[in-house]
Formats: C-alpha cells, sequence, structure tokens
RNA sequence: GCCGCGUUGGUCAAGGGGUUAAGACGCCUCCCUUUCACGGAGGAAUCACGGGUUCGAAUCCCGUACGUGGUACCA
C-alpha cells in the first residue's frame, strides 16, 4: 500500500492543451507506477474566468486519453471538496493565521493606486516595480498603518487582500526531481497576494493550503511556475512544515512555433494544440482538436510522452502499460521542447498499422458515415481497414482510402490515363467485362488470371493496363493491389465500373 | 531591467572525461512495388561561443551570448 498522491490542477477557463495533458499523463504515470493516487482538484477561483462547460470538457479529454483520475468531484475521497470555490472558507484561516504570525499582512491599497505605484516606481532600471520589501512601506496596509486604524478599516469591511510578507534576506531553496537544487533569494520576490478581496485565495495560497489538506506527496507542474516556488516554499514553512511538504517537479514547456504553447494559441499554426475540439462559449470561437482531427489516444499519450522524457533506450513506441513501468521522472528532459506536428502524425501512423482495426473501426465508421456511406457487413469492413490501414496517417485519411469499396468513385482521375489510351486498350476492357461475366469462383485469383491471360492473348504488356484499371475502379492512382479491390467490391459492381469508366476515356 | 531555468543536426533526442557523437521524425538518393503506401539500403551535426581544469572535454568550472519562463487581487 502506498501512500503516493499526486494531483491535476486545472483552472477551468478554456481548452486542455498538449502541455496540460501531458502534465496530467505524468502524473498518471507516476501515480500507477507507485499504486498511488491520481487527484483531479479544479482551480476556480478566479470568478472572472470562469467559462460554461470547461470543467465537463476537462473530464472528458481525459476520458478519451484513458488518464482519468481516481479522486475528483466526479469520484470524491475524503479530501474533499475538490473544487477550490467550494472551499473557499479553509483559505480565509489560513490567511489569518499568517497574519497572527506576522508572516502576512493586510493591505488596502486599491487597484488604482497599484497602477499608481507601478507608474511612479517605473525607472529605466526598474520598468516593473513589485510590491516587494522596498516599497511595502510605502503603501497603504497593516505594516504601515497604525493598528487601531487597520482594525477600524477592517472592521469597517474595508476591501482589502492579504499579501506574503516576503523575508528581506533569506535564500530560498529546494531541490526538484527534474532540476535538482534551485535557489532564489527572497529580496527579489514580492509580496504576493494571499487572499484577494473577493475572499478568493490565489493560487498561491490554495495550491499550498489544499497540497496540505489533500496530503499531496509529489507535486508535478508546468515551468512557468518554477519562479513562484520561494513563495510556495514558504507558505509551507509557515504553516505545515517543509517535512511535509511533496517533492516538486517543474516539468519543461512545450513550446510552439513562437514560445509557450498556450490556450490563446487555438489551432493558428495549422494543427491541433486540444486534446478534443473546443467551443469557446463566450464567443462561439471554434477550435478543433486531436481526437477529431483523426488521432489515436493511444498515439496521442505516447507522443507526448516522449516529447520530453525517454528510458534511455531506442525505444519509441509505448503501450500506457509499458509507460508505467518505466517512466521516471528523472529521465525528463530539463529543457523545453517544440512541438513537432509531423512527428505527432508519425507516432499515430504508427498506432493504426500496429493497432487491431477493431480498436478504432467505430470512430472510422462515424467518419464514413458521414461522408455519407453505410457499412452493411461488418467483417467485410474490418477486412477493407486491415488493408488500407498502412496507407492512413489519421484516422479521417480512411475516408479517402476506403470510400471506393463502398461506393462507385465520384470522380475519375482521367489525366492520368487518357494519354495513353487507345481503342486496342479500349477493346481489352470490354472484352474483359465479358469474359468476368463467367467467372463463377470470383476471387483475387482468377480476377487477375483472367485478366493477364486476355493481355497475353491481345498482345498487351498487363503493365499498361493495370493503371487504367485502377482509375476505373478507385478513382485515382492510390490504394491496395487492384485485383485485391476487385475481390472485394464483387463482380457486378466491377464490371459496371469498367464499363462506365470506358465511355470517360 | 531584475530573477529563475535552459542550450547536442531543421525537430525530438542518447551519451555525463577517452565513442567512428546512438536512434527517431522530416528531407534527399536508391531497392522493392508496372498505383499509393508498407518494408529495406544509403546521405547530410564536431555538441552556442570564449576562457580555464585535465595527458585528454560534448561531457567538470567560470564568463559571455542566445533562448525561454516569471515579474497581476490569472492560473
Amino acid at each position: 500500500m502506498s501512500n503516493v498522491r499526486v494531483r491535476f490542477a486545472p483552472s477551468p477557463t478554456g481548452g486542455l492543451h498538449l502541455g496540460g495533458v501531458r502534465t496530467v499523463l505524468y502524473n498518471y504515470l507516476f501515480a500507477r507506477q507507485h499504486a498511488g493516487t491520481f487527484v483531479l482538484r479544479i482551480e476556480d477561483t478566479d470568478q472572472t474566468r470562469f467559462v460554461e462547460g470547461a470543467e465537463q470538457y476537462i473530464f472528458d479529454c481525459l476520458k478519451w486519453c484513458g488518464l482519468e483520475p481516481d479522486e475528483s468531484i466526479q469520484k470524491p475521497g475524503e479530501y474533499g471538496p475538490y473544487r477550490q470555490s467550494e472551499r473557499k472558507e479553509i483559505y480565509r484561516k489560513y490567511a489569518e493565521e499568517l497574519v497572527a504570525k506576522g508572516y502576512a499582512y493586510y493591505a488596502f491599497d486599491t487597484p488604482e493606486e497599484l497602477e499608481k505605484m507601478r507608474v511612479d516606481f517605473k525607472t529605466e532600471s526598474n520598468p516593473s516595480p513589485q510590491y516587494d520589501n522596498k516599497i511595502r512601506l510605502k503603501m497603504k496596509n497593516s505594516l504601515t498603518l497604525p493598528k487601531n486604524e487597520t482594525e477600524s478599516l477592517l472592521s469597517m469591511g474595508t476591501r482589502h487582500v492579504i499579501r506574503i510578507k516576503m523575508p528581506e534576506q533569506e535564500n530560498i531553496s529546494f531541490t526538484d526531481m527534474i532540476h535538482g537544487d534551485v535557489s532564489f533569494d527572497s529580496s527579489v520576490v514580492d509580496d504576493k497576494v494571499l487572499l484577494k478581496a473577493d475572499g478568493m485565495p490565489t493560487y498561491h495560497l490554495a495550491v499550498v493550503v489544499d497540497d496540505a489538506l489533500m496530503k499531496i506527496t509529489h507535486a508535478f507542474r508546468g515551468e512557468e511556475w518554477l519562479s513562484s516556488a520561494p513563495v510556495h516554499i514558504l507558505l509551507w514553512k509557515y504553516l505545515f512544515g517543509l517535512d511535509k511538504m511533496p517533492q516538486w517537479a517543474h516539468l519543461p514547456l512545450i513550446m510552439g512555433p513562437s514560445g509557450k504553447l498556450s490556450k490563446r494559441d487555438g489551432a493558428k499554426y495549422g494543427f491541433p494544440v486540444f486534446a478534443m475540439n473546443w467551443t469557446d462559449p463566450r464567443n462561439n470561437e471554434f477550435t478543433e482538436g486531436f481526437k477529431e482531427k483523426g488521432f489515436l489516444p493511444e498515439a496521442f499519450i505516447n507522443m507526448l510522452a516522449v516529447l520530453g522524457w525517454n528510458d534511455g533506450t531506442e525505444q519509441e513506441i509505448y503501450t500506457l502499460d509499458e509507460m508505467i513501468k518505466k517512466f521516471s521522472m528523472d529521465r525528463v528532459h530539463k529543457a523545453g521542447a517544440k512541438f513537432d506536428y509531423e512527428k505527432a502524425k508519425w507516432f499515430n501512423h504508427e498506432w493504426i498499422k500496429k493497432l487491431d482495426v477493431k480498436n478504432y473501426k467505430l470512430k472510422v465508421e462515424e467518419n464514413l458515415t458521414a461522408a455519407g456511406i453505410t457499412i452493411n457487413d461488418d467483417a467485410q469492413f474490418e477486412k477493407i481497414l486491415e488493408l488500407v490501414k498502412d496507407r492512413c496517417t489519421l484516422l479521417t485519411d480512411f475516408v479517402q482510402q476506403a470510400s471506393f469499396f463502398f461506393s462507385t468513385p465520384a470522380q475519375l482521375d482521367v489525366d492520368a490515363v487518357k494519354a495513353k489510351w487507345n481503342d486496342e486498350k479500349k477493346n481489352f476492357f470490354i472484352a474483359y467485362t465479358e469474359k468476368l461475366q463467367f467467372i463463377s469462383n470470383w476471387s483475387l485469383i482468377t480476377v487477375e488470371t483472367v485478366f493477364k491471360e486476355l493481355a497475353a492473348e491481345k498482345n498487351i504488356k498487363p503493365g499498361e493496363l493495370q493503371l487504367p484499371l485502377r482509375i476505373m475502379l478507385v478513382g485515382g492512382k492510390f490504394g491496395p493491389p487492384v485485383f485485391q479491390i476487385a475481390e472485394l467490391i464483387g463482380k457486378d459492381e466491377t464490371i459496371q465500373r469498367i464499363e462506365n469508366a470506358i465511355k470517360k476515356f
């Protein structure tokens, strides 16, 4: 029995992108590997950024990826609630405790005053002044106000926040599972707001309180959080004790063509960044996801796993179980990685080839149906998928690669044939259809044998005739071996397609 | 600006004092295939730069440059 507890704590403000899913994956792998618990906590403390449906969307994405949490709002354990907005009262208590201990203070500065401060103290050498140990004594807070005035402001219900009082000069360091020893000088860290004027905690307070209360043992998050780690470490020290603090791992960032990949990037690079389709309810902006783009979840998480991690061998294709066995945080790369869509597609292609078609035929059928094709014979369908899967990089490619098995190609690549078309060939095909009529045991072999014998008889190279036949049956220069296709579409359909095509050449 | 983190081919990356500096994606050539793919064989990096340390450095140390993240009552 392990007591490892990890957590993924997204804020439900939009689509779930690559980096988020990878963070989930690493959490999940670590939890499974240590027979631990994977918790999903919703960080919805910013009420101004609430987005309808975003929470459910996150669950849907995790379900699709096969990375479902052990504890969450949908599956409560003993550490709920799992939604921070429902834990509001808890945080105030800890914030007050910090004030009482002298580690934090009340600040009454209005947004306008803060803005004024930033303008007034802005210099060339300090373009973005912080609310820190150097200026907090020039602001309106319980450090600068007489005690009784602070009390009266408080009792009057004056809007205020609680800020951490960063030590003047203290070296704050910790050992990160990926980066090793990291240290900061407290004098350059600002007095972060812990409790907002609306009574909600900021991420800084909430993450520490919740990790402590939810008994999190290992905390994994993106590297963008590294800079605020000193605040969190101090909070742990003041509130719960450093010995209880989880081990941190700051994951390298996944970069897009221009910097950190973010939710706002949507699909503007020509490839998806979200796990699944997402429509922003605020502006109806639609963003295509990896799922709908035609990715297999197996490929998606595989690709994500090795974007920043490898096991030291040459293996690249991993099942979830293999990843659980082999994953280790100390083999996670330190530097950020630029996402390569071409490689992502390669992973998908590999998984399409590797997996039995039963694993994805439903999804393909869905695509085919949307294209107006109805599947009647399931066994035949599977046979077809098996035949064309090597040619499909995305699940959506099956539409192009398999449609002609079910319906006569709408368009024929006439140009591919026309240049070398002549009466001799035309006569060959007319004769061929006549012979096909008499085949009783319709199969790849018989169809091909008749074809070759007739070609020999007419003294035409079979190779000269194969492309035309392909165009007749498929419509274009692609697909499995022609006779295989003829076998599958059947006698009548084969003959009919040849006859129809002849008229068009 | 300040602080943190990072830096091996176009991209993902192995390698952590002595190697011909793995492998994969993509690209190119060829083979297979009288379609397209699959598959197979090849081609293209001296490890950001400058100093050290050492018999010896991609590997250790220090600078510089560059990249990236943070610098919000957002997460």
